[in-house]
DNA sequence: AGGCTAAACGGACCGCAGTCCGCTTTCTAT
DNA sequence: ATAGAAAGCGGACTGCGGTCCGTTTAGCCT
């Protein structure tokens, strides 16, 4: 018996085929290419195959769904601003004071989400990308307000502070209500100092 | 000439005529056995129309859109919630004090939103009924603050505590994190002291 | 080189949302 | 009662997301 197929150990999930990698690749590129070029709803499945030059099944393999494409897509500019947070420049990244991060934070956010706003709603709550997008700012909120002396329940806390942030909202604000997007800025800053300074007052109105 | 045809003046949209009557409730009907039955996503257009024993085009011409049939099953319940936010008992009612009510408020949204989660995301952002609920649940939400003593933005500041108590939010904590619904609750209490009490410790954190 | 196996491929196929248009019913005015 | 017109009706049709399965191909082992 010859029983190794490439050291199984710590191996993780086996490395992809050739042809399979290069299939990604064009489906990535024309699916970017249809973004840019016809807007997120052009983005069919039959079209992306079509123009990467390989059959729907191929999509679907690499890609779950549709939801997992556009997720896909957005995995750039997400990791690239998840890299800003983690060690980028200040006030966002490390070196300025948590209050000061944080409020960048929420401005940075909005006009992120805002930006990609129609790709994220694609998106949709595709699984593993929803959620670990949510959970890299979940975690960085919590981090933030622990080091402002926060005290109380931080995780729902976070929750409820991104919650205003979410592209459902901010879509309801800004092309329903016409709400300029500095106002929301604004609000979200005041949001932020409210439920702060509470711990800066203890015993406000009852105990926590 | 003889244009009269049931006084236009402040008629509003025209009245039903008796077999589209008939239909409406039947489809109503058909579409809330199916849920009860068989849950929301076995409610298919052509389920409907089968059951309802019309022709799938009539669905269409009632209820817009899937989106908007799930709406109008939502109606009765969103209906009856807001008459008891209106004239029901204390302290969900008028009669408790604005803090209690506006407590009593977010327990009372966050069980409905959970009862009636796959409904709502069924319904979708279906224009007119998404709005409408928000935009009460919003209204009443700023008159309380008001009530309190709120300064700021509290437009935005309305949203912004409405914005965890949305159904996406909500079920990502209860179905992926677990989270149980009474601390939940709690959390949203104490969000909604935080910010309530900033405005009683003014100069908090920098001017607003 | 040659063959073996697991992975990848492709496109026919299915179910459902939503549209369209020719036919039928209701209402009203005479 | 009856005729005319507007509103309603129904189901065939389209487009898309998602699945399935017989065929092809890359990578490895001898």
């Amino acid at each position: 018996m010859s029983e190794h197929r490439s050291l199984p150990l710590l191996g993780g999930p086996p490395p992809e085929r050739s042809d399979a990698a290069r299939n990604r690749e064009a489906l990535l590129r024309a699916a970017t290419d249809l973004v840019d070029h016809c807007g997120v709803e052009a983005v069919t499945m039959d079209a992306v195959a079509a123009r990467a030059g390989v059959g729907k099944g191929t999509v679907y393999r690499r890609f779950e769904s549709r939801e997992g494409l556009m997720a896909a897509l957005l995995n750039h500019s997400e990791t690239a601003w998840q890299a800003s947070v983690l060690s980028g420049p200040p006030p966002l990244g490390p070196g300025a004071p948590p209050m000061e991060r944080l409020l960048a934070f929420g401005r940075s956010r909005i006009e992120t989400n805002l930006k990609h706003g129609d790709l994220i709603t694609a998106a949709g709550h595709s699984g593993a990308r929803a959620y670990a997008a949510m959970s890299f700012a979940a975690m960085h909120v919590r981090y933030l307000l622990t080091q402002l002396g926060v005290h109380g329940d931080v995780p729902i806390l976070a929750t409820s502070l991104l919650a205003p942030l979410e592209i459902v909202i901010l879509q309801q604000q800004t092309h329903i209500e016409q709400i300029p997007v500095d106002r929301i800025e604004r609000a979200w800053d005041d949001l932020v100092r409210r439920v702060v300074s509470a711990d800066a007052h203890p015993g406000a109105a009852g105990r926590r």
